[in-house]
DNA sequence: ATAAATAGTTGGTGCTTCACATACGATCCC
DNA sequence: GGGATCGTATGTGAAGCACCAACTATTTAT
C-alpha cells in the first residue's frame, strides 16, 4: 500500500516537482491510524487528540496568549475558547490576565497538566510502537526530528513573530 | 513551537520509551496544516482529502476489494461504500464483479482517475512546499520514505495478508 | 473625553468525517 | 437448506471544526 508500482498512473508528461512524491496522503493516513490507536489510551485520561496537541504546544512553547495559540494551531479563536474551557475545567491549564494587557489571557500548563501530558505520552508508547512499528528506533527518531523541523520551521514566519511578540513570560 | 525547552513539563521520574518523543501530535498537526492548505487546490478538482487517500491507495496498490480497501484505510465498510460512490459518480474509479466471487467488487482506478490524481498531485506541490518548507529537498524525500515505510510496513500483518489474499489482479 | 480597535466569551448554525447499527439481496460454502 | 460473506442503503450520533453575531472589558488613537 502506498508503494510505487512503476507509477502506472503517472499519465502526465509535465514534470512534477523535484520531489515527485506527496507526503500529504501519507501524513493523513498515519495521523488517522495514530489517532485511532491513541483513543483507547487517551479516553481513560479524559483527553482527546485535540487536547493533546494543545497541551504539547503549551508545554513546549511555554505560556502563550489565546490568539497566539489559535494561530499556532491554525484554528478559529472561538474554537480555541472551547478547547481551553475543557482543559481548564480539568485543571490542566490555567488562564491568567496578562499584567501588560488585561484584555489578554496568558495560558499556561498547570503541574497537573504537565503530569497528565506525561502520563499520556507514556501511555502512547504502545500506539507509536504499533503505528511506527516498521521503523527502527533511529528511524523513528529521525522521523520525529523531520516532523518537528517541518512543524516549527514554518512558524519562523509571522506566526513566530506573533508568538514572540505576545509572550509575556519573556524577561522584558 | 514543539521544540523542547529542557522538558520543563517532564515531571515523572519514570523513564519513557527509548524514543522519548511522540510523533503523534506532530503528525496530527502537520496533517491538519497540509489538509488546510490542500483544500483550495483539491476543491477545483472536485476532490476531498478522503478521496485523495483512496485514489492513492488504488493507484499504488492496484485493484482491490472493498473489504481490503476498508481494512487498509481502517474505515468501516459502510463508509467506504459512500466514498466509492462519490468517486464512481465522478468516473474516477470503477467497480467490477470479481469472476472468482461474484459477491465481491474489484475496485480500480480509471484512466480519468489516474489523470485526476496526477493533476491533484501536481497542484499539491504548492501545499507541500509551504507545509514542509523548512525541510531541504533531501529531507523531504527522507520524510516521504519514512512515512511510506511506516504506512506500508505495518500492513505486513493481517492487513497485508487480506490485501494479498483478496487481490484478484495477481496472477493466480 | 470619546471613538475605534482589540482580546476574549457565549451561543449558535452548518459541514465534514467518521463509528456504529440494522436490514436487505446476491452469492458462496458446508 | 442453512449459515456465512460481500456489498448496499439508510439511519443516528459524535467529534472536529469554520464561521457568524453580539457582547464585555481593555487598550489605543484621535
Amino acid at each position: 500500500m502506498f508503494h510505487q508500482l512503476g507509477r502506472l498512473g503517472h499519465m502526465s508528461a509535465a514534470p512534477l516537482d523535484s520531489s515527485e512524491h506527496r507526503s500529504g496522503p501519507l501524513l493523513d493516513h498515519l495521523a488517522r491510524r495514530m489517532r485511532l490507536r491513541s483513543e483507547s489510551v487517551l479516553s481513560p485520561l479524559g483527553l482527546r487528540p485535540r487536547h493533546l496537541v494543545a497541551l504539547t504546544v503549551l508545554r513546549d512553547g511555554g505560556g502563550t496568549s489565546q490568539q497566539a495559540l489559535a494561530s499556532t494551531l491554525a484554528m478559529d479563536g472561538t474554537n480555541i475558547v472551547g478547547l481551553l474551557n475543557d482543559l481548564e475545567s480539568m485543571q490542566l491549564i490555567e488562564r491568567r490576565r496578562s499584567p501588560e494587557d488585561r484584555r489578554r489571557h496568558v495560558v499556561e500548563l498547570t503541574d497537573d497538566g504537565a503530569k497528565r501530558l506525561n502520563e499520556a505520552e507514556c501511555a502512547l508508547a504502545s500506539a507509536e510502537n504499533e503505528v511506527l512499528g516498521a521503523l527502527e528506533p533511529d528511524e523513528r527518531e529521525k522521523l520525529y526530528l523531520l516532523l518537528r523541523r517541518a512543524a516549527t520551521g514554518t512558524t519562523i514566519t509571522c506566526e513566530a513573530v506573533i508568538l514572540e511578540d505576545t509572550s509575556p513570560v519573556d524577561s522584558r
